[in-house]
DNA sequence: GTTCAACCTCGACCAAGCTGGAGGTCAAGC
DNA sequence: GCTTGACCTCCAGCTTGGTCGAGGTTGAAC
């Protein structure tokens, strides 16, 4: 079992946001007698997901929700982890894509040449749009990733 | 020249949204005589650029950064776009490298039948670490990603 | 020339994701 | 048994990324 102190220094995350991520349900602990906190060295797993999910751009309620479906205090199950992962895989792969289209966009558009408004397909997206007539709202999709 | 209104409704940005992005220096407008806003059709380029990087969790000072490379009133040469792709790519493949082990590892779970917590290698990350020994930390290398 | 939706500014407020301090307790070493 | 650093519980405050409402102005249409 791993005092908080422990567990900051392990994982580098400050015993602030420890209690923290505890108070919002993402990591639990057990007390000692004197009521401390103390960990199982599970919580430095969890602790690696959290952070890398958030890193790319999950809130802490979407690993809360994630990490719930995980048992605290048994062996997961093959269908435990089968929930998990096909719940996060959706997001998971829209945010590669969306990642994708904004660096293809940006690199391709040095391979274009791009040295003019006019000349070059990401400039004007906006130009065809308002060739599609005037009214109608046509950035959603592309907000979605279709042509930024 | 779009009003804040025309802007909102195709970009699908709230008009409240519009004036915190100019506050912050994301975007421009022009004023009529009597001070209200007129934006040029390129700004929803840029709204939709926002928006995408959002998503995928970079910051609007981020964002303000990238953007500010461009220039706003004069054509961007081609080293301008190389400038901005440049500073961007890195961090967007760190970010896509991110989300493919975050993935990979639920979905690889599945395959590796999972059924215990001794025997599953994403669960037992933490046992290879205190293997390496106490006391020093060995997160931070799971952090960013080397093996969660 | 009046109407009225759309615009303006400014400041309060919100939620998420924390940090830091005050004031007190615990526990391992001397 | 006393010290001292690590721990505890509040709770206030910070930053980011906005929203909302009050109170006033603009401008296109009738």
């Amino acid at each position: 079992m791993l005092t908080i102190g422990q567990v900051a220094e392990r994982s580098g995350v400050p015993h602030t946001a420890l209690r923290f991520y505890e108070d919002r349900g993402l990591i639990t602990s057990v007390r000692t007698t004197g009521n401390q906190r103390r960990y199982l060295r599970s919580v430095l797993r969890r602790l690696a997901f959290i952070r890398t999910a958030q890193r790319v751009g999950l809130t802490l309620e979407d690993v809360r929700d994630a990490l719930a479906q995980l048992p605290d205090n048994r062996t997961p199950t093959k269908s435990d982890w089968e929930r998990l992962s096909r719940s996060w895989k959706t997001e998971l792969d829209a945010r590669i894509d969306a990642l994708y289209r904004l660096r293809d966009r940006l690199t391709g558009c040095i391979g274009c040449g791009c040295l003019s408004l006019r000349s070059c397909a990401l400039q004007n997206i906006d130009d065809e749009q308002a060739s599609h007539g005037p009214g109608a709202p046509q950035l959603k999709p592309v907000l979605e990733g279709g042509t930024l």
